[in-house]
DNA sequence: CGCGTGCTTCGGCCCCGGCCGAAACGGCCG
DNA sequence: CGGCCGTTTCGGCCGGGGCCGAAGCACGCG
């Protein structure tokens, strides 16, 4: 049984500002140091050090020794699952009250909303115009809750050189349950997380269509990813993306 | 682009002692008015107020005005998805460190670990054994991301009088997408969710083989639902679903 | 072996936010 | 209309917890 109390305290954890930030930034499941960690939080490495000793004692971090660094990650999943729903529900929440005092949105930031990654998968504009270009064509069928690879799907994806094999190897079922929708809170629109997401990134990481960014979760279409990425998912035309969906 | 402070303070909202039990009370799916809730968390009706003013400022909850009383219900599913993904991580988090001053499970609680509701599906140690039982029998697959129907289990349940049809209606898809797992916080394993979940209860709510109790998150089986449910999922019997599974 | 660096611990400051008592508001009933 | 009850607002108290400066460890390197 779940006590209250342990319920409220692992929100709690989450609840405050600097501990936020922190697990923002880990959200693309790298590992990071604490140092990494304060300036991104905003605050002194002392401070840092004991928000990141109450996440690991909580369970929501696991840290690595190495050397005199001390690289810090996701504790699990379920960890990045929970993230991924209190944002969620804060995209849904306030449609920005007034806080002109935020940045307009900067060319850093219109990166991130480009293409970045989200734990282990994508996310941004290009990750939703590929899911909407796989639903369009038949190849997943995305819900609220699941989502579903076709044959056609799991067809045309091997084609694309994904190794499904490898993504259903990390989930223990046979086929089609490692598609889920993750609410790209960019876009506000759903994107395709699990298993198949993971596969997905990987793929175009291999074959050098994008490449990760350093100290960032951007990542940057490289040319032949422009080319494969618009062939395959029509990534790049004025339209292929409903808009009015 | 969902604001660090925004994300924060959804997290935050959710980690107070109190809200955190009106919100866990309210995980049912039911709704319940401000002195209901303020007595399920254990405050006065003036700080519960103020807590459910802030709850509903958010997003998190809507009220609705009726006579003198105000309900208040989960705004909607992607709150009871955020709130299920926080227990799930504080099941995994903390095995009881050291709380003798927690009352030992009595037999009310007793009751709401064998059969509850879960939002708008049930939970406890009936659940996962329907789910165990649906697994088995290639009805249904569940991975740690999500889950499908097989047509099987589709023809399966529709034998037993599920209505998959106004299950599907509730959600955008054609087929096989409801299927999501929820980690059960009292079995700390999986039960099933989403509209499949939601059909399922509807279902055992309109044989009459469950009934709901007053004022509590717990379900009663009655005799009917003992022979039905076992005979359909083997519920009760000894060992029928797999402890070494 | 001693310095520099990454990280932690300790102590004290201070502010945010939860809590309740008292009182006002509003609908309902007798 | 008067009393009642569910709910909200206001004001003041108070405690938990975040924050930083300073100092203490641990590790690696020259």
């Amino acid at each position: 049984m779940v006590t209250i109390s342990a319920f409220a305290r692992t929100a709690a954890l989450v609840g405050d500002p600097a501990r936020a930030g922190m697990l923002a930034v880990l959200m693309d499941g790298r590992a990071l140091t604490a140092s990494e960690l304060a300036r991104a939080a905003g605050v002194t490495p002392q401070t840092a050090s004991g928000h990141l000793a109450q996440l690991a004692e909580a369970g929501l971090l696991t840290v690595a020794r190495q050397g005199r660094h001390r690289y810090h990650r996701l504790a699990s999943p379920a960890v990045a699952r929970m993230l991924e729903g209190v944002m969620a529900v804060a995209a849904g929440a306030t449609p920005a009250p007034a806080r002109p005092s935020a940045r307009p949105p900067g060319p850093r930031d219109a990166a991130l909303r480009e293409a970045r990654t989200c734990y282990d998968h994508l996310a941004g504009r290009l990750a939703v115009a590929m899911a909407d270009s796989l639903v369009a064509r038949g190849a997943v069928e995305l819900g609220e809750d699941g989502g579903a690879l076709t044959p056609s799907g799991e067809e045309f994806l091997r084609g694309l050189g994904v190794d499904l094999a490898a993504a259903s190897e990390t989930n223990r079922p046979r086929r089609r349950v490692f598609c889920r929708p993750c609410l790209d809170w960019s876009e506000r629109r759903p994107h395709i997380a699990g298993a198949l997401g993971a596969a997905l990134l990987a793929t175009c990481l291999d074959r050098d269509w994008l490449r990760r960014s350093e100290g960032s979760r951007a990542v940057a279409v490289t040319p032949a990813g422009r080319l494969a990425l618009g062939r395959a998912f029509g990534y790049g035309r004025p339209c292929a993306c409903g808009d009015a969906a």
